[in-house]
DNA sequence: GTCTATACACAGATAGAC
DNA sequence: GTCTATCTGTGTATAGAC
């Protein structure tokens, strides 16, 4: 299969930074067109619809996040307290300002009460996240204590990514994970 | 002014059930019309947009938390655990369960990379709400130290408002007001 | 103050040419 | 694989009768 300009990831790459700073609703199959430079029609041609497309979104972001983030939990050759840095200074710049914030959230937020489509698969993300901090945590505490700690963890982030969106300043953000590391 | 069978506040009332729920730009001008047993016109006869309804909506909320939630913050008669334990009661019940979350929280995630038009009125809720607290925590800490407890708790419950929303169960949200307790 | 009717734009989605 | 053209429903908003 050797000519395709346009990859089926290539799009979802594009409509993962378009979802995450509009939003599900308010992004219309115009606004992917348009981010991606390419029509409509190109995404009905690997898309059944926008809802699909939503769910290919959170697949890779998905994938992106155990990949790039939460992996670095379970790293055999590092302290508890070196696999925190890591996956704070990761999880840091995989949320970072201006792209809007984290679409997980975004989007449980603005569709938990409408429809329950995304909500298993945006519970995989919080799973993941919540047992590799729970991981790291175990190394240092009691395996109750750790999962509350890191329940507490994640709220505190995400709360915390709320408001640097709300006032536009990343020190929120910053601070929350100051905090998590605080707690190990 | 004798016969109005609707008045405005009934209106917006009706209003902030529905865009908490449905978010903004989901709920259309035929969502709350039917939420009010009314139709559209008589909403065009009041607001002169859908964009003026939510501010409205915003102000309204705003004003039933700091009249209802965070005016208990400085009762003069009661202990900063009592009034920290009157707050968290009050918080609890105003962000119940199936009613939609946060509504300030909601508009910001979905709002925020769109357009600015809701976020000044959304940060006098959250600096009312963090003055209420840092005015609790003040009277056993240090003025610096109660400001960062007072975010490090809105950041809390905010997050603990979106695990409760996700997987539909408040323990998550009476957990972050445990803590919150629990830093007096 | 409330209604019906409607203007006008744009949404999601499909068809078919290239 | 990408495009243009188009269908159909629905969105915000307005006009005007009652």
């Amino acid at each position: 299969m050797p000519l395709q300009k346009t990859t089926k990831r290539d799009l979802v790459r594009t409509c993962i930074r378009v979802f995450r700073q509009q939003g599900y609703y308010r992004t219309t199959m115009a606004d992917l067109a348009h981010a991606s430079g390419l029509t409509k029609g190109v995404f009905y041609h690997h898309f059944a619809s926008k809802e699909e497309i939503m769910q290919a979104v959170l697949a890779e972001s998905s994938a992106f996040f155990a990949e790039k983030v939460f992996k670095v939990a379970y790293a055999p050759d590092l302290t508890a307290a070196q696999r925190l840095e890591a996956m704070v200074a990761a999880a840091l710049k995989a949320f970072s300002s201006e792209q809007g914030g984290c679409i997980f959230a975004n989007t449980v937020l603005e569709t938990a009460h409408v429809e329950d489509t995304f909500l298993d698969q945006i519970k995989v993300f919080f799973a993941d996240w919540q047992h590799a901090l729970q991981t790291i945590f175990g190394s240092r505490h009691a395996a109750a204590t750790a999962e509350k700690l890191a329940i507490r963890v994640v709220a505190d982030v995400e709360g915390s990514l709320l408001l640097m969106q709300l006032y536009k300043n990343s020190a929120y953000l910053t601070a929350a994970f100051e905090r998590a590391k605080a707690l190990l």
